[in-house]
DNA sequence: AGCACGCCGACT
DNA sequence: GTCGGCGTGCTC
């Protein structure tokens, strides 16, 4: 006799699916969401992989049933491959992948009944002015929810307990609010120059068309871009199909879904990490259930188990933010590009400074671009110049060189706002004792102190060890003899308030925010005119628009530049670029000083030029030579472990076992750039392979014949890593 | 991932 | 003598 037998794969760190057999009469196919019992933790929920007519005949005695069908849609063919693909291409067990796309909250039953009231009978024995109040709202015979009504009618929950008591009034369940109302896709239609035109009417098309297809909408800040794929999402939308607007996690603020409101007359659906268990479920289930048009998310939408997703769009594809970096390491527009070829749908990928991946695929024509040359309304790029620091600094211990205070100064004089940009929180990112020399330093990480004055606090920004300043220096005791060194934006603040008198100034820096609604209004105030000097780190550098704002200093145009990272010029240039962009979007008279020791090099030329294709064209041909990506493939293998020789050992092992291939270099291991993190010491093996090589397959093998990490040390597999630090 | 099992240090 | 630290192994 033979019982019916389905592979499971389970949300934990499993490679494979488990075996289970299928009890009569329950009806299973792929996809279908099920409760299984896992070892020592009991049921856990899994998802039907596959059938498997051979089940392995050692399994017999141990194979157990499955304990539950969930009343959930199943996960479609779509979602399981994805899920499939990620694994095998970044080397994350499937079961770690699936559960990126069963987080939905655990909460799958139906929503917590909502209780609302309406008038039912006659009015009470005894009337009380409370109870003429709810009466007199309730005359217009409307149900109300229960919370609603007693705050309309100022009076407690227990009055109208009491009238529902009576039989004056009714208790209803209300039915669940919708996740979200449907948009409109005609509910404003923008006035687009012709060249807007032209872009929002290709990307119709291409949607129009469907199929797998990969569109790069190209265009420089202020071009109106969101208006233009927003005609993309219109189209699908009447198209009735799912869209889904990845959005970099920072960016995804309340600003960028009043936009989507304008446009379609209602919010969309949002995810991201912050959702509650109960939101969390509630939007999986209604994305599942094809009740959600549009989702705008974070990376891990990705992974939401969509009913019928019809277009992707991928805004500010250039985001370092997109790479995930720990547990699994993915890269969301790579992986967005994967999911759109799964599901055989358009992906249109956005930026006005595009990564160099994307770039070079439009270039070889992969990817087909769409342009959008002009600023919106007449304004124009500002006009950009280089600060010498070499020549033209300012004195020790100063920051601002003269000629951009200079500028400053003119600009609050005229009543014009500027921003000074550096990427430095805190007051100085070193502190060093002027007596014997010693840095004040992380007890945990290879990395200095940072000096945080607001909050007069010394801060590790890799580990968040803090402690206040010490009163003598801990290896001379010498008193009074810490100096700062170089400069944050706290520091700058001090600065720019003994150069500008009078001025209003505003600090901004992830640290000092103490809530979104605080971050809103502060950014309302700058955008109003209420400061004026803005002082920001790269906080400053996502979308807000400040009308008022006509002059950008870039303090330290440098900082980032030369650590050895391969895309520290890529990352130099788009984040400068977008910063000065802020500067004249209204005007069309905007001015941006760089300061910087070497005002030749590519990325600082191609800014004061204005010459964006200057700088993709020498930093392609530079990746091209070296053969670092996109023409050539890499791999980071991080060791960590409690004692430095203890992962230089395991590096070691692990280097030596790699198999030999002429295409692929080995490299190191190599102590990290910051070689201890939290008290762990790190390693690094960096694999260098053709742009052909499959590299997956390659670590497969080598990691199979590698002993496994042992005791304390961790290995860490990442492929396309984004940072080397 | 999560859980049990196991083997060594400081305490009711 | 036990409580509990975390290193190791397993989950159909």
């Amino acid at each position: 006799m033979s019982t019916r037998v389905i592979d499971v794969l389970v949300p934990v760190a499993l490679d494979q699916t488990y075996s289970y057999r299928v009890p009569a009469g329950m009806e299973l196919a792929p996809g279908d969401l099920v409760s299984v019992p896992l070892g020592a933790r009991g049921e856990t929920m899994g998802v039907v992989w596959a059938e498997n007519p051979a089940p392995n005949p050692r399994l017999h005695n141990r194979m157990k049933d499955v304990a539950d069908k969930l009343d959930v849609p199943p996960l479609k063919p779509e979602l399981r491959k994805f899920v499939d693909w990620v694994a095998d291409y970044t080397l994350a067990p499937r079961g770690m992948v699936l559960r990126m796309a069963l987080r939905m909250g655990e909460h799958l039953g139906p929503a917590r009944e909502r209780i609302g009231v309406r008038l039912n009978g006659p009015p009470p024995a005894r009337l009380t002015p409370a109870r003429a109040r709810v009466l007199a709202l309730f005359a217009d015979g409307l149900t109300r929810a229960k919370g609603d009504a007693a705050r309309e009618a100022g009076v407690s929950a227990g009055v109208l307990d009491g009238l529902i008591d009576e039989g004056t009034l009714a208790a209803v369940v209300l039915p669940p609010d919708p996740v979200t109302l449907p948009p409109d896709p005609d509910f404003r239609k923008p006035k687009f120059s012709l060249g807007q035109l032209a872009a929002a009417d290709a990307l119709r098309t291409t949607v129009d068309q469907g199929g797998y297809t990969v569109t790069l909408l190209d265009g420089v800040t202020g071009s109106g871009k969101t208006e233009v794929y927003f005609e993309a999402v219109a189209e699908n939308i009447r198209r009735m199909r799912q869209t889904l607007i990845l959005m970099p996690e920072i960016a995804l603020t309340a600003q960028s879904l009043d936009r989507f409101t304008a446009r379609f007359g209602t919010r969309p659906a949002e995810w991201h990490s912050q959702l509650s268990p109960r939101t969390r479920a509630r939007t999986w289930a209604a994305v599942a259930a094809n009740e959600v048009s549009v989702v705008v998310g974070a990376r891990s939408a990705l992974f939401l188990p969509y009913a019928d997703l019809g277009l992707i769009v991928v805004d500010e594809e250039h985001d370092p933010a997109y790479k995930q970096e720990d547990g699994a390491h993915y890269h969301a527009r790579d992986m967005a590009v994967v999911r759109g070829s799964v599901a055989k749908i358009p992906v249109v990928l956005a930026s006005a400074t595009p990564s160099v991946e994307s770039e070079v695929n439009a270039r070889r024509g992969r990817y087909k671009r769409i342009h959008l040359p002009e600023r919106f309304g007449g304004a124009h790029l500002p006009m950009i110049e280089a600060i010498d620091m070499r020549r033209e600094g300012p004195q020790r211990g100063r920051f601002i060189a003269p000629r951009l205070a200079e500028a400053v100064k003119n600009a609050f004089e005229s009543r014009e706002q500027a921003l000074l940009f550096l990427n430095r929180r805190g007051y100085a990112p070193l502190t060093l004792c002027r007596a014997c020399g010693f840095r004040l330093q992380c007890p945990n990480c290879d990395a200095w102190l940072v000096d945080h004055r607001f909050k007069r606090r010394l801060v590790c920004h890799h580990c968040g060890f803090s402690m206040p300043p010490p009163a003598e220096c801990p290896h001379c005791h010498a008193t009074e003899s810490f100096a700062p060194i170089g400069p944050g934006v706290e520091r700058l603040e001090h600065e720019a308030a003994e150069l500008f008198p009078g001025a209003r100034i505003l600090v901004l820096s992830s640290d000092l925010v103490e809530s979104m609604e605080r971050l809103r209004q502060e950014l309302d105030d700058v955008a109003q005119g209420r400061f004026d000097i803005v002082i920001g780190t790269q906080l400053v550098a996502k979308g807000h628009h400040f009308p008022k704002l006509n002059l950008v200093g870039i303090v330290d145009a440098d900082l980032g530049l030369g650590n050895g990272d391969p895309r520290a010029a890529e990352r130099t240039f788009q984040l400068l670029h977008q910063v000065v962009g802020r500067a004249g979007r209204e005007e069309g008279r905007g001015m941006g000083f760089l300061q910087t020791h070497q005002p030749e090099h590519p990325v600082m030329k191609a800014l004061i030029l204005g010459d964006r294709e200057a700088f993709y064209s020498s930093e392609i041909a530079l990746r091209e030579k070296t053969g670092y990506p996109p023409f050539g493939r890499l791999a980071s293998l991080v060791i960590t472990a409690n004692e430095r020789h203890t992962a230089e050992s395991y590096g070691r092992t692990l280097a030596a076992a790699a198999p030999k291939h002429e295409d692929v270099r080995v490299l190191g291991p190599a102590e990290a750039p910051i070689a201890v993190v939290r008290g762990r010491h790190r390693f690094r093996v960096l694999v260098k392979a053709p742009r052909a090589f499959d590299l997956s397959i390659y670590l497969r093998q080598w990691l199979a014949d590698v002993p496994r990490p042992s005791g304390n040390v961790r290995l860490e597999v990442d492929i396309d890593p984004q940072s080397f630090y």
